[in-house]
DNA sequence: CTGGATCCCTCACGATACTG
DNA sequence: CAGTATCGTGAGGGATCCAG
């Protein structure tokens, strides 16, 4: 325990003690949403190996960010959840997820898209000043991944599965990354076939003012 | 370059590949109040090995969050420096470091103090709602580390050094930590000696509703 | 089948020494 | 001052194995 520390009494260093090792933030983002257990969380981080992800879910819970918790019968399940420590680095990740989104280029072969990822990263990209006057519910589908946002009196409410009346269902793929960052126009991507609608298609309009990734800042040269 | 990636298409393992190094959001921390060279960042993180330093310089200025400058003559020095893209990050360190000050301990004997640290905490724990008709100049000493804080306007302007005519001079050690997060009074710190003023002693009281730790939450068991 | 623990290999990190 | 070179250690990666 006494390595692995920063050797600074500082917020951040301490902060970074706490959850800058490998894998622990996207364990974190995993159980933002809601508890999982041990399966769930390694399904939505294939690539972490189990004896980490056993070893990260101990540290954490040492640190009192994460609480296990062992259901009562029937479900003989474990289930891991935040504490209210942990849920405050809920507008960390989402903010710290819009930095990174704006360096994402096009996603690799390799890589997956998960419910809670895409359902957080409406959260995070969501804008409030663009939802003035509209009441609606959008249902989200790329792949196999759904998730849905409901937008009334400016307050987003994003999450995992479909809706239960959508006002408009966005079928996408790769493109939604790019026209989340406004590099396509959704008339462009409707017309090129990369994007199916099912509902009012104006809504999708609506949609791209509602969240959107910042533009990269580029830095002038000297 | 293959390696080292997390595998999902998501802005915050995109970020965590950028920043989620060890010792990187600490550079990235110490180039916020300000360009430095090498040797000074080494300064202020000297338990960081030099060759690592180096590859955190050299990967941080690959992806753009750092820019490497050679200044012209007669200081032919390097300096690196944050970009646009780097810079904004200064609001996450501080949301980030905020929060981990909320499960800071006491300092241990090995742990140090940097002027960019407090001043950064300076700037993450300030609340402007209580700064309102205040205009005052404080001077903070920790040992021999010297910061500022100059209130106006319900803005903070908080900067390495002294201050020119300071209103209230703080001279404090250890203790600050726990008059910082409130378990102290600042009668009582004063009182114990931890605590040394010059000028208006008034001014404490505002110092600790200017700047403040959140309280830790605490879970309920169950 | 869930919920991990164990094993082995590799590579990043840490410490130290050294150079333009 | 501004790093590079070398080398040992331990955390992470991948596969497999085990208990309830």
């Amino acid at each position: 325990m006494t390595g692995r520390t920063y050797g600074q009494f500082c917020g951040l260093a301490r902060a970074l003690e706490l959850v800058g090792e490998r894998w622990a933030l996207l364990v974190v983002r995993d159980l933002v949403l809601a508890p999982k257990r041990f399966t769930d969380l390694h399904r939505g981080l294939p690539r972490i190996p189990t004896n980490v992800l056993s070893a990260r879910l101990k540290e954490l819970e040492q640190v009192g960010i994460v609480r296990r918790r062992v259901l009562p019968r029937p479900a003989a399940a474990v289930v891991y959840e935040l504490t209210a420590y942990g849920r405050e680095l809920e507008a960390i990740l989402l903010q710290l997820g819009r930095w990174g989104a704006q360096s994402l280029g096009e996603p690799g072969p390799e890589d997956i898209l998960t419910e809670d990822s895409l359902t957080l990263a409406l959260r995070a990209t969501f804008r409030p000043e663009a939802a003035r006057q509209l009441r609606a519910g959008y249902e989200l589908r790329v792949g196999t991944v759904v998730v849905h946002a409901r937008i009334a009196d400016g307050i987003l409410e994003a999450g995992i599965g479909p809706l239960e009346a959508p006002d408009l269902i966005i079928d996408t793929g790769p493109v939604l990354r790019a026209l989340w960052a406004g590099e396509i126009s959704p008339g462009a991507a409707v017309e090129s076939g990369a994007i199916r609608l099912t509902g009012d298609p104006a809504l999708l309009d609506r949609f791209v003012e509602l969240f959107r990734i910042p533009a990269t800042p580029v830095d002038a040269p000297a």
